[in-house]
DNA sequence: GACAGTGTTTAATT
DNA sequence: CAATTAAACACTGT
């Protein structure tokens, strides 16, 4: 679920239902999830943590929380955490828990908050107190939301012979594009994805910095507005070409084309991301 | 049953 | 050695 425009729709979620209530309680049903450190697996996590994590929410009042990227964080009296969505974390409000609710937020007053995660790729882990900051940008590049981000920064940034697809995923590149979102840039920007990061020419590096502007607040007003999930089950797909293969391009109505690139899932439009494409490096075409 | 899936780390390979 | 790619993680849905 989560990329940067969800994570960031996750913290204002946060902050409506429980900011300004103190936590009760924090409902540890799955004590994997809290982590000794940050990205580590649920088989690191364990009650040991959950309990420091208890310690340092419980009779608090709920902290204000910060985001980078695709990382979510506070610093509060009971110390500083790190929260990352992994692939299938997501935050709801409801009554009783919902099926794989891993972990619960109750304050008085308010309906109980639960972190819901199928696939436990994400979790909770302490940060060192006062390093909140330097902990959600540690080996990451700028968010383009947050930070000084225009064509100047992405062509200092972007480097080497591997697709440009690939780059934008380096979270250590930019902060905050994931699969989904890395696709619907590459297509605003009309760039082909297999075009090598380092031969990108000062047009396209402007059209991409754009383009990656104009997707990230595209999608983070749209979820704002219509609690819009990445890929709601049974709701159609939102988006311009991912998923898409074999459909018509929304621009020129030619097919969608599928390949794969560092092991990821790419979709794009032949006929409408012709930018680079004399330099594009050689692809499968996966699509009938 | 096989396969793909929103992320990220680690191992293996070039 | 640096740059890339594959595998692993953990689980659901088609």
């Amino acid at each position: 679920m989560p990329e940067l425009p969800e994570v960031e729709s996750a913290r204002r979620f946060l902050a409506t239902h429980l900011g300004g209530a103190t936590i009760q309680r924090v409902g540890l049903l799955d004590a994997a999830v809290v982590r000794p450190r940050p990205s580590t697996r649920a088989s690191e996590g364990g009650p040991v943590w959950g309990v420091g994590l208890q310690r340092a929410l419980e009779g608090r009042p709920f902290p204000t929380l910060h985001r980078h990227g695709k990382r979510l964080g506070w610093s509060a009296e009971g110390g500083a955490y790190l929260l990352w969505l992994g692939m299938s974390g997501r935050f709801v409000a409801a009554e009783a828990p919902p099926a794989h609710a891993r972990l619960g937020l109750l304050a008085e007053d308010r309906t109980p908050v639960w972190y819901v995660d199928p696939r436990r790729f994400g979790g909770f882990a302490p940060c060192p107190a006062g390093g909140l900051d330097a902990a959600l940008r540690e080996g990451h590049g700028p968010d383009p939301t947050l930070d000084p981000f225009d064509a100047e920064v992405l062509a200092a940034r972007l480097t080497g012979r591997r697709p440009i697809k690939v780059a934008l995923l380096d979270q250590s590149v930019i902060a905050g594009l994931g699969n989904i979102h890395a696709v619907e840039v590459l297509f605003r920007a009309r760039l082909h994805p297999a075009v090598p990061a380092g031969a990108l020419r000062p047009e396209e590096h402007r059209a991409l910095a754009d383009a990656i502007r104009a997707q990230l607040d595209h999608a983070i007003a749209e979820l704002g507005e219509a609690e819009l999930a990445l890929v709601t089950e049974g709701a159609p797909n939102p988006f311009q070409v991912y998923g898409k293969e074999g459909s018509a391009c929304p621009r020129t109505g030619s097919p969608i084309a599928r390949c794969v690139m560092a092991g990821r899932g790419t979709w794009w439009s032949p006929a409408w991301q012709t930018a680079g494409s004399d330099r594009a490096l050689a692809f499968i075409e996966e699509n009938d």
